[in-house]
DNA sequence: TGGGCCGCTGCAATCGATTGCAAGGGATTC
DNA sequence: GAATCCCTTGCAATCGATTGCAGCGGCCCA
């Protein structure tokens, strides 16, 4: 060891401008790769003097372990597939934001792919799991409802994201959608509203019937009858909102207020009531969901009703690396809380 | 070929639950893994029976190839970096689906690193590369500021996509910030406007100086003298595009119109004009820069100039994937073409 | 002095593909 | 009938790590 560095094995070709591999760190450092693989990985594997050669080695070299050979050895890829429908709705971004942090703090990388429904894209992604090149997936809000249902069977541990498929048993993480519903119908009752519309979104979402549901409760907890009528799907767009907003302000009893089934509905809603000429929220009251950036931005700033996006996303991205480290005690479901955000949207209606 | 599949090699143990590899698969097919592997990827390489067998062996296994296997002998990870400063601003989300639908066509994945501008994060990303994980970066508007800009080299092939990286020799896509700031501030003296404001960006953005530029060619090409005291540099966000907005009105003697950096500093701008009591366009006319989803949900719905986002991402990444496929005649700058959207937020000056 | 244990190290197998080289065999040509 | 060529196939090396197992030497204890 104490041979002097400075003259290198005449046998080996030193001036090839490869990459240099551990196989080259062991030499520079006169031990073999298994040691300098464990002074590397495992250090309290090794002696001092050993450990302190081969980081040097190392350190000379200007050595970068190759993962993909690291990996095809300890058979995981270290990536996680995020399948999201797209990245239209600002929601989306935030939530993965929070996915990202979690998988770098755990040295996973994040493999987005964005289905925009299709289901050929779908199995695109599914694949990557079979093919070893990821080793879990998360399903943000219906990445997957275009595939086949029955017997619907994932590759690979999964995590579900807002969105409940039905017929599949995995880990969810998301919100209590009934709840947070109710509290903003409440809300609108407690300003005194006691005609309420509700735009909600397209049936093929699990949360759509969800939301109608705790709107309901809430209507019926104020002892005020339900009128179908009050109710008209969106599809979660802007324009889907402003057709909704539309059929419900034209009824001839219209309501007072409008509670919207995510924000951008309500911003449809919102150049709706401005056409009609009517006041937000002097002459109509609106209620979003989700808090998307632009809510507060909006005219008026929008009452909503906040989901943590980003924690949505940080959570469901810890729990798959739980299950993927071999955690057995994993909540199958996480809920967390959503807040009402009350901003310049809503207010008493007029008497 | 003819021998019974049904009968396995009772030397084999095949009831073990090991997802089948190329070898599984030569063996029931009877022929040896160099030829299943042709079979499978080179199909012209084998006769029609061996193929046959050999495809019938992949289907009866369920066969998937281990993608990490392959990337190590072919010494290409087929995933490639996309490095951005975050996903707040939804500029940056259509930028990456772009980016995700060229990678998808050519079967590599997208690797989302948000560096939040911290360089521990850019050096993250940076590392996946050259631990082989990926074979390029693709720089979204700064993902590398942070890092030292002497002698920063980039230890894979790259394109840097709206901002110019200074003294980094990259290939280049975005738009030209010069003619399109030109263009919007030719638009407001068309319609009369002869005091002009300009909200600017961060001056770390290359863009930054390059809109200035096209505002001052427009002004004097209008032979309008230009006055510093009506550049306000905001940050790109609301929040700065209130505040340059609030510092330029307060001048004694205020514009009739704001040429705005991006879309969130317009959003600011008309904000702080509502809080004046002032209206857009028939008091000031406002004009942003991006067009983001949410400008044409603004009130009044936003003139601004529309960059080609999912264009910019799908040209990025396709030409970083040429390079890496060996092309040699790539340009190295490519300009894509900005159009202005006039909506309601533009209208002559009062007279 | 001898047996046993422990700490450290190296050998060699392994992960699952791809591919250069050579050989076998049939067809073609002179 | 022999030489040549080409098509197809298999052998074995290779990509770059990790890791089970065994060996070696030193130390401790009886």
């Amino acid at each position: 060891m104490e041979e002097p560095i400075k003259r290198p094995d005449p046998a080996i070709d030193d001036s090839a401008e490869r990459r240099p591999t551990l196989h080259d760190v062991a030499r520079l450092a006169q031990v073999s790769t298994s040691t300098a693989s464990r002074a590397l990985s495992n250090p309290e594997m090794v002696s001092d003097d050993t450990r302190q050669a081969v980081l040097e080695a190392a350190e000379r070299t200007g050595y970068r372990p190759n993962l993909l050979a690291r990996s095809l050895r300890k058979q995981q890829a270290r990536a996680i597939v995020v399948l999201v429908p797209s990245l239209d709705n600002p929601f989306y971004p935030e939530i993965i934001s929070g996915m990202e942090v979690a998988a770098r703090e755990r040295d996973y990388s994040l493999l987005l792919g964005l289905t925009l429904h299709d289901p050929r894209v779908e199995t695109i992604y599914l694949e990557l799991v079979r093919n070893q090149r990821a080793d879990g997936i998360l399903v943000v809000d219906g990445g997957i409802t275009h595939l086949p249902k029955e017997g619907l069977r994932f590759p690979a541990p999964s995590v579900q994201v807002i969105e409940r498929l039905p017929g599949v048993d995995l880990p969810w993480v998301g919100i209590d959608d009934k709840a947070a519903s109710a509290k903003a119908t409440q809300h609108l009752l407690e300003l005194g509203h006691r005609r309420i519309g509700h735009i909600s979104g397209l049936p093929r979402y699990s949360v759509t019937p969800d939301r109608i549901a705790g709107y309901r409760a809430a209507l019926k907890a104020a002892r005020i009858a339900y009128d179908p009528a009050l109710v008209e799907p969106g599809d979660f767009l802007m324009t889907g909102g402003e057709r909704a907003a539309q059929k419900i302000m034209a009824l001839p009893d219209a309501p007072t207020a409008l509670f919207c089934g995510n924000d951008a509905s309500a911003f449809g809603a919102l150049r709706h009531l401005r056409s009609l000429g009517l006041r937000v929220p002097e002459d109509v009251s609106v209620v979003g969901f989700d808090d998307i950036n632009s809510a507060s931005f909006a005219e008026p700033p929008l009452t909503t009703l906040r989901q943590p996006k980003h924690a949505i996303g940080y959570t469901a991205m810890t729990m798959l690396l739980d299950v993927l480290a071999g955690a057995t005690d994993i909540d199958m479901q996480q809920t967390l809380p959503v807040e009402l955000i009350v901003r310049g949207s809503t207010a008493a209606p007029r008497s």
